[in-house]
DNA sequence: TTGAATTATTGCGCAAGCGCAAAGATTTCG
DNA sequence: CGAAATCTTTGCGCTTGCGCAATAATTCAA
């Protein structure tokens, strides 16, 4: 991983960060000076689950798959994210280790804090704290949803909404309709879903038939957002 | 929901919740004073999935059962807990709803304090926020681990990983092993692991035949904790 | 450009576990 | 105490969706 300082870049972007949300223009410049630049080629890991969790990061460049692994060598993807989201918020947190891995999967630029350093702006900015739980606390919600949803629903009601929650996280409006640009492959789904990448192939296929999706090999373009929706719900 | 000024209490054991995490007794027992005493009989709710989400509540006496329901009215159980826990932890980030509904299982009597209390309390004590960020965190982890474990396990694993945790969340020593005494149903197990309670009643049963564990009625002894462990593992 | 690697599709058989139904056990409450 | 309510067990048939295998399509790298 290389590292450097950060020399010049589009503040107006970093106020938009939740966690910044209430700090001064001139606290976020000081909080963003103080943060190393640290690039990462594309494959390579940011941080590997089980590793000390010292440093907190947000991303500039590029996107970041995080994913979390069980004793036997299989994986859930838990998100991917682009520019401008935070990752490894757990260190705010103070909790030992990362729970999760996070790879690029382009070359990426983000900026990382150390924990002493993310505590010095907690003293003085205490609003910091506060923003972070409030994030922590959204976390907390969407798993345990998620966890509802696995519980509780079929293959077919979670694929769908995995389609339109990434479709509402990151979907680009395009002439047919809103597109996933993410290059997911069907095991990425699978794993998202919780289901293989067997079943995603089957089910994208027929909902293309349907007409409610395009399923090219790595975009995938939702026609029929309402339909999507009516499969969701069961 | 009665309610009442707290008059006289045990206040050596609210040094020991988490939230309260080095601070003095003094400011322990300012913030205990400042909440409202609310009792719930067996059966109520202190408050349900998508109320207004306004207080906040340390359980004093009594069981709680925190639960999630979907669209069809299917819900799984998230968590049971006993004295001295907090429930509606969320009210400490600002989040407006309620994303789980709080059953009292018995008669419960708990501490309650309102939104704008709590910010007093973060804005004199800025460690309340921490504290908070760091149970919020804990949180996340767990059901990042419980999604993860829907999602790539088994049920006879994720039954065997709950009944473990149950263990060491409120097991209590006895002759012949580790007992869960939380009273649960075969059908509150199976909303805890994501499966039916007759699938829950055939494992338990064949659990029982093997010599793992004592499953009466509303008493689950654990006697052999490694093989369990073994199950879990896979 | 060509061969290797990765990703996607689809047929097919099978296992996990769902869920109805019926009977029995235990608890609750008037 | 006795009736109603709740909880548990277990047989049985059936559905979901897993996962191997073979093939095709696409991408990557040299």
């Amino acid at each position: 991983m290389k590292s450097d300082k950060l020399s010049s870049l589009d503040y107006a972007q970093f106020g938009k960060v939740p966690l910044f949300k209430t700090l001064s223009m001139d606290a976020v410049i000081e909080v963003c000076r103080a943060g190393e630049v640290r690039k990462v080629d594309r494959g390579s890991f940011y941080f590997i689950q089980g590793d000390i969790a010292d440093q907190m990061y947000l991303l500039l460049v590029g996107r970041i798959k995080l994913t979390q692994l069980n004793g036997d060598g299989q994986q859930i993807l838990l998100r991917v994210i682009g520019p401008y989201s935070l990752f490894g918020l757990i260190v705010m947190a103070q909790v030992e280790q990362y729970p999760v891995s996070a790879e690029a999967l382009e070359d990426c630029t983000a900026l990382a804090w150390t924990q002493s350093c993310l505590m010095q702006f907690v003293s003085r900015y205490p609003v910091f704290a506060l923003n972070a739980l409030q994030m922590m606390a959204l976390y907390t919600q969407e798993f345990q949803e998620r966890l509802r949803q696995m519980a509780t629903e079929r293959v077919e009601n979670r694929l769908a909404h995995t389609l339109l929650r990434l479709a509402s996280q990151s979907g680009k409006k395009v002439a047919t309709g809103v597109l996933i640009d993410l290059r997911l492959t069907r095991k990425d789904l699978g794993e998202m879903t919780g289901t293989t990448l067997y079943t995603v192939s089957r089910l994208l296929r027929q909902w293309e038939n349907q007409g409610l999706i395009t399923a090219d090999r790595e975009h995938i373009i939702i026609c029929n957002p309402h339909g999507l929706v009516r499969i969701a719900e069961g």
